[in-house]
RNA sequence: AGGGCUAUCGCCAAGCGGUAAGGCACAGCACUUUGACUGCUGCAUUCGCUGGUUCAAAUCCAGCUAGCCCUG
């Protein structure tokens, strides 16, 4: 008896390709493409491309064909909507600096892709993202990070248990090229299709303007002060800015320079040197655990700061349930609340949370 | 309204008679399934204005204008 998968098909090469080797491997495959949110504009749609668009669904019906597998198109508007744009406007609004591409991960390709798929009876979901999920001997699931340069562990810490043992990532052993390769083998129309980049529901890259416009979040003009209170200039509203940001800033101070704090009490954003904005230890919210319960005492991990992060050797300790203390081995630039400290060890994830606050700022050339 | 000083790209700033450094800012591109960072490229035919000296002036001279400082 086959094995029944739903495939998510954003209508890219990786997803395109996860649909292939799925059904060369012997599952009863089904694509389905999410629509997640709504673009009006064509043009907008078609150069954005890639993992959320709605171009996508003419791309993945055409994939699925090729395929020989069934395709669908389900509606998740509403999911999207809840889990990461309100999501995504409410950190902005408190300073943060969210990371839409996680939640929706989280809670909507899985947590309503997954309960609609085993409702039509599927066994799993699978997606194209570069990750391995495994199951440990302890008897737990958590994912490995890829081959791939392209490894997407980090925007998916937070997966549940229950979520991973439905799961299955193809493409964990593949470089990207490869998959290129095989798409391309395979005649898949999407083989050369660019990568999908930003932030997939404001294809303009103007976050501040849509923050704006689209969610009527109100951001007034104030100072930039240095580290000692002097004035430098003005700024256009602390939504658009972020802590290590450099560019956009309009203050030509003769030496390049960061964002290193927001001070939404009386909307100041403070800048200061290259130098000044590394922090040895950050506090993280929201903990959850992959590979191992939550762990007792300290224990040496590996963490990342945010996506296409290299890593740094650090120690975690929980303060409480869901609360945990990171102290890097040596310090680590731009710590911003609201992005994800994720935790690894071995190169598997071992949990992560998301950062509430950097600690003890310190100068590191 | 006596004396002195300064006026070079949006900001700072080299230049001192031989045909406009650099930094910051800004723009574009690259990188990137978040925000950032980073990298690359671009960015004054022109040196407050008007004349003069010179083969040649941002660089010397004169006048004007503006700002700053000092003295009345």
């Amino acid at each position: 008896m086959k094995k029944k998968v739903v495939v998510g098909m954003s209508g890219g090469v990786d997803s395109s390709v996860a649909a292939c080797l799925l059904k060369e491997q012997g599952y009863d495959v089904i694509g389905v493409t999410m629509q997640i949110w709504q673009e009006e504009d064509v043009a907008a749609q078609e150069a954005n491309g890639g993992c959320c668009g709605l171009s996508a669904v003419e791309d993945a019906r055409r994939v699925a064909a090729q395929l020989g597998i069934p395709h669908y198109v389900m509606n998740f508007r509403r999911e999207f909507r809840e889990n990461v744009i309100d999501y995504f406007v409410d950190e902005y609004a408190h300073c943060r600096t969210p990371n839409p591409c996680i939640a929706c991960n989280r809670y909507v390709k899985w947590e309503s892709l997954l309960n609609r798929s085993l409702a039509i009876g599927a066994d799993y979901i699978a997606t194209g993202h570069y990750a391995k999920v495994v199951r440990l001997e302890n008897g737990r699931y958590t994912i490995r990070e890829a081959a791939s340069s392209k490894d997407q562990t980090y925007a998916l810490y937070n997966l549940t248990q229950e979520q991973l043992s439905r799961t299955l990532m193809p493409l964990g052993d593949y470089e990207k090229k490869d998959v290129r390769a095989i798409a391309a083998k395979k005649g898949l129309a999407v083989a050369d299709k660019p990568d999908s980049q930003d932030i997939c529901f404001i294809p303009d890259g103007d976050y501040a303007g849509y923050l704006e416009r689209e969610a009527s979040v109100r951001s007034e003009p104030g100072k930039f002060v240095g580290r000692d209170g002097t004035v430098l200039g003005t700024h256009r509203g602390l939504i658009h800015y972020t802590i290590g940001q450099r560019r956009g800033l309009g203050v030509a101070l003769g030496k390049r320079t960061y964002v290193v704090e927001l001070r939404p009490e009386s909307n100041e954003v403070v800048l200061d040197s290259g130098d000044a904005i590394y922090a040895d230890r950050c506090y993280a919210d929201r903990c959850s655990f992959m590979a191992i319960d939550r762990p007792e005492g300290t224990m040496d991990i590996t963490a990342k700061i945010r996506y296409n992060h290299a890593g740094a050797a650090a120690t975690l300790r929980m303060i409480d349930d869901e609360t945990a203390e990171i102290i890097f081995a040596c310090p680590q630039r731009a710590v911003t609340p609201g992005q994800a400290v994720v935790f690894y060890r071995d190169g598997y994830v071992l949990g992560g949370g998301v950062i509430r606050a950097a600690g003890n700022p310190v100068s590191v050339p």
